[in-house]
DNA sequence: AACGATTGACTTGTGTACAAGATAATTGCG
DNA sequence: CGCAATTATCTTGTACACAAGTCAATCGTT
């Protein structure tokens, strides 16, 4: 079904080679755009795209945080973060903060909007990692898996 | 040991509230970005980024194909994929040719130099894949939950 | 033939990701 | 103390991703 209308690629001789869908990098690849995608509408509510809601999850855990932190919480480099929490901070939820006793450090705080999103948050988005379709029990083998292979990866990058 | 440095945030009170390393989604979106950034060194050699890595694959499976079909193969809309294939067919991996029979139509080939990355991309790229420290069974067991997810947010976007 | 609707592709604008380079503040060592 | 190294952050440049809008070619119907 999928490709119609042209040739049929693989010349016959050798089947060396792998198809797209048994990658399981492609697997991965494509399930997190799914699920982005699925949060979008919800997010898109609370005005906040995927990335800065998980940055707003990581203040509510730990309070307060270094930028540097939460970039090693959420595995995200400087690049990455520095416009996200402008973006952030343009639109009211956070605040940025150089510390007084060492002015490398960016502290980033919660504004009262930003904490007041989190309540809003709790009630709209959990809904859909349970709206995946997984049982309890292929929630955690997934996220064991995905963990493992997270480790993996980093440990020989 | 992740977090220092700051205050200890969640101030005491009601735990209706989850952690970022217990959303399932967090787990899958840290995943694919490590596993992504495995085999970027890899693919720098073959001078190819990840997503036309998986437009190659495609194209090797499928013979010379549509826009559209791409797209349907890899979940990609136009707006990502016109650029990227622009950058492949500037590179010399494929060629965009208009359809004479449809002129609505893009069909996107493998060039010569396109065609002989197969052998190279195919020694050195699926060894990750392996590299991610699963065994065989692991594997099948993620795929399965990964397409699952995949489908069941697809259904109800 | 006429023409409104559909289709396939492209463009524009916003927001991640990440590499690589720059910079200011702090630390550590002679 | 003086200064080289380190640290935390920011900036620049490239490449996805996706929504929304544009446009030409084709189709369906009359």
């Amino acid at each position: 079904m999928a490709t119609t209308d042209t040739a049929d690629g693989a010349q016959g001789a050798e089947e060396e080679f792998r198809k797209l869908d048994e990658f399981i990098c492609f697997a991965l690849y494509a399930a997190q755009r799914a699920v982005i995608n699925g949060y979008r509408p919800l997010l898109d509510k609370l005005g906040v795209t995927y990335p800065q809601y998980l940055v707003l999850v990581a203040l509510y855990e730990n309070g307060p945080s270094l930028v540097k932190n939460l970039g090693a919480a959420l595995h995200l480099d400087y690049g990455t973060l520095t416009p996200l929490l402008k973006r952030l901070e343009a639109n009211g939820l956070v605040k940025r903060q150089r510390r007084a006793d060492d002015e490398r450090l960016v502290e980033v705080s919660l504004t009262a909007e930003g904490t007041a999103l989190r309540r809003k948050a709790n009630v709209v988005v959990p809904s859909l990692d349970e709206a995946m379709g997984l049982t309890a029990e292929e929630v955690e083998q997934a996220k064991a898996l995905l963990r493992k292979m997270t480790a993996n990866m980093a440990a020989q990058g």
